[in-house]
DNA sequence: CTGAAAGCGCTAACAG
DNA sequence: CTGTTAGCGCTTTCAG
């Protein structure tokens, strides 16, 4: 059996709360006394037990980044990249992660209880009823990438409106005027963000946007690359399509492959979300790079503050940044 | 504060001895008491506390995936379908999963020695002293997608073997004679059953593998494509080269855009994981499937054998199939 | 089938 | 700065 607190008690000679502390607050016993019980717990291999200590303390430091998609959840490259740095970002502190799907989240609530998890950080389309069910139970909840209007909590998101803006306007740069966008039925907070995004941009610049300007599809490169295709076919064919994220980006490569057009002579590419797709392609693709890592960072960090009794600002906006590549 | 054992022995009037067993084990208390404390129980909207009934048990029904890779882990597509697969079937266990990165593998072999955790799932290449630190500790382990001789633990594998048999009988059949395999020093286990399958398949059907016929890069797309550039501009160049993984098959791609060659009619190309990168490609890439749910389904289900006493075979190899596309 | 009672390992007043 | 003591909420013999 693992060596308990008594045991380090008897070995040092001083009592278990002196232990307790040693361990919890060392700066709060004598110098003298510390060595000797670090050296008990050494020769005893032992380590406070995390379960009796949630157990007294009636908390767990525990917190939870939950998923909020039907299927693929980390299999999102978007939703792993945010995902990992959530990880990391945790480890550093001195909270526990649980990671789980949206499947479970009713589960999650249940746990969330018992005090098993005392903050959340829900990623994806979370639903208002189940940040009510959180906050009810005294659970902290962070959005991340999403927002909620009306709701007292903090999100952190990407800018997409910036991200927008950057793509477009490179493609101007480029002397593009004829741009269309190429929107997936995906997220609708982001498809919303990106496409409204896109208009305002257009007609800041005095360019077109019109029906002829817009294509949508579904949330895959085949029907991204239908729609692409049935854009480029037409005579009056954009020289510049803008795909709200790399999927639909790709399928516009696709159909340019297919129907000859070179790139990016013919035409430019431009994607969204800066994901291991771009470098696959050929050309690479230029993409809107969101800063996933960050954003997982502000995400805990505003959990953290929260779970402290801090104060953390209602929505933090993430820079996007650029990635030229030869698609443009 | 939340209902406990107390409030619902005293609103249901039996022991909380019985309250307890009404949970743990409905059967062993007689119908009528088990409906009173039903009752109360959802009055009180009381549920076991998870925390106090792990103290009290002296254990936690926690198991751990830890993806033993440096810098990215879930980020791996491949690992990440794993873990999906992980999570899915854990959740339909009685168990928890908590998710690490070998990152922090000491931490968990920590909180594991506490019995916080009471099983390990190992993805990657584990490192045999952190198997003998886990089993040192009592701690069941199981690994994904690697072996280790020499230690007693179920491994779950896929037939990497038959999925290069697959992919290569498949360019032979096409007709082709000359075909090179291009290979990415990643995973060590990996790439060294695939590139010794390669040989033998080759071998058996008398077809020449030599030097010439095996190109070697670092695992990135660049890397790839340089290497498949300086195989695809010599004279006898391949008319099919077989990608140790989709990002190497990516590479051969491009390097054939780039110097004009059609695919499949010049040259065919074949990966290896069934990645999202076959679909975003032009053309579609073929490439040999893992059946990563499979695998993360019989880890868990080795994992709670061997929880629960129960013996599993030391090896399960998981079969691979073949998704033919455009490119071959 | 049910109840009483003794822990599980640690924390947190409270005294000293 | 350190020790005593009373729990935290649940499980589990052991009687009845």
């Amino acid at each position: 059996m693992n060596a308990t607190i008594y045991d380090v008690s008897r070995l040092s000679g001083v009592s278990i709360a002196t232990v307790s502390r040693t361990f919890a607050n060392p700066e709060r016993v004598r110098d003298a006394t510390r060595q000797k019980v670090f050296e008990a717990a050494e020769i005893l291999h032992y380590s406070p037990n995390a379960i009796a200590r949630a157990m007294a303390r009636q908390q767990t430091d525990k917190i939870a980044f939950l998923i909020c998609k039907k299927d693929a959840t980390i299999l999102d490259e978007f939703y792993a990249r945010i995902c990992e740095s959530i990880m990391r970002r945790t480890i550093q502190s001195d909270r526990q992660l649980v990671i789980s799907t949206a499947a479970d989240w009713v589960q999650v609530a249940g746990t969330a209880q018992n005090k098993q998890v005392e903050g959340v950080i829900l990623g994806g389309s979370a639903q208002a009823d189940m940040v009510s069910e959180f906050q009810g139970k005294q659970i902290a909840v962070v959005l991340v990438n999403n927002r909620m209007p009306g709701f007292d909590l903090p999100c952190v998101v990407s800018d997409e409106y910036g991200g927008v803006r950057l793509a477009v306007e490179h493609l101007i740069q480029r002397g593009h005027r004829d741009i269309a966008m190429i929107a997936g039925r995906f997220s609708p907070y982001i498809v919303g963000e990106r496409y409204n995004a896109f208009l305002q941009v257009m007609e800041e610049h005095g360019l077109e946007a019109g029906a002829r300007h817009v294509a949508m599809c579904d949330p895959t490169v085949e029907s991204a690359t239908q729609a692409a295709l049935e854009l480029l076919k037409r005579k009056d064919r954009p020289t510049a399509v803008f795909g709200a994220n790399d999927v639909a980006a790709a399928g516009v490569l696709k159909a340019a492959l297919r129907l000859g057009l070179k790139v990016p002579e013919d035409l430019a590419v431009v994607g969204f979300d800066d994901s291991t797709i771009c470098g696959m392609v050929e050309p690479e693709l230029t993409s809107v790079h969101i800063d996933c890592r960050r954003i997982g960072e502000v995400g805990v960090d505003c959990l953290h503050a929260l779970l402290n009794g801090e104060t953390c600002p209602p929505v933090t906006v993430i820079p996007a940044g650029l990635r030229v590549r030869g698609s443009s």
